[in-house]
RNA sequence: GCGGGCGUGGCGGAAUCGGUAGACGCAACGGACUUAAAAUCCGUUUCUCCUUGGAGAGUGGGGGUUCAAGUCCCCCCGCCCGCACCA
């Protein structure tokens, strides 16, 4: 029998699928939906491994679903603004579109390779102009609905190259490019008011069931809410003249007031900063502070730091303390108020800057069972629950009764005609800034009018287009130096206006794009009516990478476009899946260069395992086993191993084995496996349509179902059912690894019944007939071609990715015996096959008489004989 | 530091409700086919002990609950991930 020759197969099926329109999503929108989206690519040039797995799931639960009789979205577009395509404009003189648009015909091409059943006359990348047009008019309805703001905000900004940098490209303090030190600089920002649904974002990761705990988790994090008060301290000007007569600081530990001995504010604190206006040696502590590095390592080490301002602040219930005033290094000026009060016996951070400064420690929590006069702080805080002490009307009282009497008192308490204390909820989260000072990304369509100051451009008049001709030989923003392209009227006066030079961030452009897959055409951002009967996206698939910012933005941008009548819902995503990476083993030369799995021989196995190079010689060490990486040259190009072994064997192996939330490890051996695999499913294929072809009529409809069966007949039918009901239940909870050992259990049975088949039996044709069907479906969803193959070489009609899901025979699944267990004194003894209809006191009496029991019983009395019908039979005996 | 997850054969991993631990795959070993090899097919494979047949141990370690624990509870160890001066 011929081999499975995958590289004309895989083709000419991909091909059959397209000129049908196979996947392209219905319009009837009467039938049941289900929406399937995998996260869209970054068009970087090149598909790689964690595509290859991440789309293998998404395709399998969109041609099961499909197959179920859902009418199916599945569609797919690019994530196409963005850095990569400057720089690449930069060190390659090519224009950032073309360069993306080539990479996306490149990446397609890659995709489609794939069999996967997208819905490809949706696509869209979000640079094209129709879509980001789209989106500027979306942002002109959230300007008008009060969900945007511009306000002054520090940047990163890089005097080298004449940019802002995220975060993420400042390396020690300096440019991750130019290698420049890296200057804060305020500029006037866009921002997001995601932080108006702060509580509801929350709140409603609770109604999210069908998304990992993990992810939730990672969100209210993010979210950050605690329950505190927001209070002031009133302040004893000394001399310093400062125009804060109070000030104002939030605390969730307002239990402790008592044992406050300094408050302390955040450098960049407005009073800190008037401060320093007038006195340069705190001028000189603060850039001293600044100076220390951004990294999280650096913070980290940082000594905690103060400068006594030399101002004094009121204890808000003892009129007689007065506490100093610090400008310290590890005060945020991001949460809450960028003031606080240190409690030095409970709170570690303030306890290591009272020591240093040797500021009073007083403990007034003290853990119960211990002496208040004798209880004292070492180096630790105490921060567990207590008895409160040392605190005047709170003593005795435990800790939250003693926040709730703190609390009210300071609500009853006035200062400067207002309560001094408010119970309030802080988040940490904090509104999107979403201004980048970049040229391939999507215009802000707003002008700067000097008479009339920043006006939106009128909706008529978008897109605001993206120049053409633009150049990157000098550094900076494009934008902002084009001759003519700023340059407009205002849409208000009429007036010599300017364009807004800033751009979106890339994720704003993210944010919706599921949506506009319901309408991709649309010539507004969406149809009400297809979003009403796609949203929310039914099952979502991508990596943990974006846990936290592209679903907390896009679960802002829903709730912004309802609010703006854009859709009818809150949230976007019913279900969520984190699929995990693809890892590689490692490989160094001698001389310690990388080198890449392809450059590499393994010889031996086990304890004599080691790699050689395929160029000539040299000792090559085999390192750990790492995310598939450019920089560690440990990648597998998907185009090689499709070209090598086909599409349907990288899916198969990606779908293989590993639970698809955990990392899976890609190997040679494995693909060989997955491959050798399809190849016996050909093989059995072959068997059995040769056999079936030979019983005269290919097709054996249900009334052809023989009145009777021979028991290996029967045992096929059932072994196939079985596998069909537990696939089923598999694939629908996303759990692949183990769909697919239902899939070889079948192949296996199946395999064992051709072995011997005779075509005199009773029910044989039928069984073999009905057990291919079923395999051959099962298969379906993960090796598409494959499956389509073989449907045909059975003869069965049509094709395969037209068929309904089969249904399960579910009297099959019931067997009139059962194999139980007998234990003696819970240890496993022998084995019962038994009846299912005897009593329990049969079973019992089954089980006893067991040879292998009365020799465990020995001669010890049976005290018990516990029966769990079913399952086992458990004799005590002592 | 805080939060979360995980720990099962040589390896990846099953075990959905507390009820036969190791499904399925990989690797290995033995056999068949072959002049030979590959491919394929059949079989064995948690460990220890003894003679077929058994016996004992076993899910990171220790304790507990239970007729029965990989699964539930307590303590400890190790690994991984996220957040990190959040007041």
């Amino acid at each position: 029998m011929e081999r499975y020759n995958h590289r004309e197969t895989e083709i000419r099926w991909q091909k059959v699928w397209e000129e049908r329109g196979t996947f392209a999503a219905g319009e009837d929108y009467s039938k049941p939906k289900y929406y399937v989206l995998e996260m869209f690519p970054y068009p970087s040039g090149r598909i790689h491994m964690g595509h290859v797995r991440n789309y293998t799931m998404g395709d399998v639960v969109a041609r099961y679903k499909m197959a179920n009789g859902f009418n199916v979205l599945h569609p797919m577009g690019w994530d196409a603004f963005g850095m990569p395509a400057e720089n690449a404009a930069m060190e390659n003189k090519v224009h950032p579109a073309h360069w993306t648009y080539e990479n996306i015909d490149a990446m397609r091409a890659q995709l489609k390779s794939m069999g996967l059943s997208l819905d490809w006359n949706r696509e869209f990348a979000t640079c094209d102009p129709e879509y980001y047009s789209q989106q500027q008019s979306m942002f002109l309805d959230f300007l008008k609905a009060g969900l945007v703001y511009r306000r002054k905000s520090k940047v990163n900004w890089d005097p080298v190259d004449q940019t802002v940098l995220a975060n993420e490209q400042v390396i020690d303090g300096r440019g991750w490019r130019s290698g420049a030190l890296v200057e804060q600089r305020e500029l006037t920002q866009w921002f997001f008011k995601i932080t108006a649904w702060s509580d509801d974002l929350l709140t409603a990761l609770d109604g999210l069931e069908k998304w990992p705990e993990k992810v939730r988790l990672m969100q209210r994090n993010w979210i950050g809410r605690s329950e505190g008060v927001r209070m002031s301290f009133e302040l004893i000007d000394q001399g310093s003249h400062v125009s804060a007569s109070a000030i104002e600081l939030f605390t969730t530990r307002h239990d402790t007031l008592f044992g406050a001995s300094f408050c302390a504010m955040s450098i960049d604190h407005p009073l800190s900063q008037e401060l320093a206006a007038s006195d340069p040696s705190l001028q000189e502590f603060i850039d001293d502070c600044r100076r220390v590095g951004t990294s999280e390592e650096d913070i980290e080490k940082a000594e905690k730091k103060g400068y006594d301002t030399g101002l004094k602040a009121l204890h808000p219930f003892d009129k007689n303390r007065q506490l100093p005033v610090y400008v310290a290094n590890f005060v945020l000026m991001d949460y809450g108020t960028g003031a606080i009060f240190g409690c030095p016996a409970h709170d570690q951070r303030d306890l290591d800057f009272a020591r240093k400064y040797k500021l009073d420690v007083i403990p007034v929590v003290v853990p119960r069972d211990v002496d208040p006069a004798t209880f004292e702080i070492g180096n630790e805080a105490f921060v567990e629950d207590g008895v409160m002490a040392n605190s005047d009307f709170l003593n005795g009282l435990d800790v939250e009764t003693a926040k709730d009497k703190a609390a009210a008192a300071l609500e009853n308490q006035t200062l400067d005609g207002k309560p001094q204390g408010e119970r309030t909820v802080n988040y940490r989260l904090r509104d999107w800034g979403v201004s980048r000072q970049r040229y391939w990304g999507c215009p802000i369509p707003v002008v700067h009018c000097d008479a009339c100051g920043v006006v939106p451009v009128r909706k008529e008049d978008l897109p605001v287009a993206l120049p053409d001709d633009v150049s990157f030989d000098k550094p900076g923003n494009p934008l902002e130096r084009h001759a003519t392209w700023k340059a407009t009227s205002c849409p208000e006066c009429g007036a010599a206006a300017q364009r807004e030079t800033d751009t979106f961030d890339t994720f704003v452009d993210s944010s919706w794009y599921f949506a506009r897959f319901c309408s991709p055409r649309a010539t507004v951002p969406v149809d009400r009516e297809a979003v009403d009967y796609w949203l929310p996206v039914d099952q979502y698939i991508g990596g943990i990478e974006h846990a936290i910012l592209h679903l907390l933005y896009s679960r802002f941008f829903t709730r912004a476009m309802r609010e703006t009548g854009h859709v009818g819902l809150d949230e976007p995503f019913e279900g969520m899946f984190t699929q995990g990476m693809v890892n590689h083993e490692t490989y160094r030369a001698a001389e310690g260069a990388w080198l890449s799995p392809a450059e590499v021989r393994i010889v031996g196995e086990g304890g004599e395992r080691r790699a050689e190079r395929l160029s000539g010689d040299g000792e090559v060490a085999i390192g750990s086993i790492e995310k598939m990486s450019k920089s560690r040259r440990n990648t597998i190009d998907p185009t090689d191993i499709i070209e090598t072994y086909g599409a349907d064997t990288a899916r198969w192996f990606m779908l293989s084995d590993s639970p698809p939330e955990r990392d899976v490890i890609w190997t040679e051996a494995g693909v060989e496996g997955a491959h050798r695999f399809l190849q016996r499913i050909w093989r059995l294929v072959g068997d059995a349509a040769a056999h079936l072809a030979d019983a005269g009529d290919g097709t054996a409809p249900e009334e052809f179902a023989p009145e009777e069966f021979a028991p290996a007949a029967l045992a096929l039918r059932k072994a196939a059912h079985r596998a069909l009901s537990e696939l089923g239940n598999d694939v629908e909870h996303l759990r692949f690894n183990r769909a697919v050992a239902r899939i070889y259990e079948l192949a296996n049975e199946l395999g064992a019944f051709l072995g011997s088949y005779d075509s005199n039996t009773p029910g044989a044709a039928f069984a073999l007939h009905e057990a291919c069907g079923i395999l051959v479906q099962c298969i379906g969803p993960m090796m598409p071609h494959l499956g389509e193959e073989c449907w045909a070489r059975l003869g069965f009609d049509g094709i395969l990715a037209d068929q309904s899901w089969p249904g399960v025979d579910e009297t099959l699944l019931l067997e009139d015996t059962v194999t139980i267990a007998v234990q003696v004194n819970g240890k496993r003894r022998d084995e019962l096959t038994i009846s299912r209809q005897l009593t329990n006191a049969e079973v019992e009496a089954a089980a006893l008489d067991l040879e292998s029991v009365a020799r465990a019983i020995g001669d010890k009395q049976v005290r018990k004989v516990i029966v769990v019908p079913e399952r086992i039979v458990n004799v005590v005996a002592a």
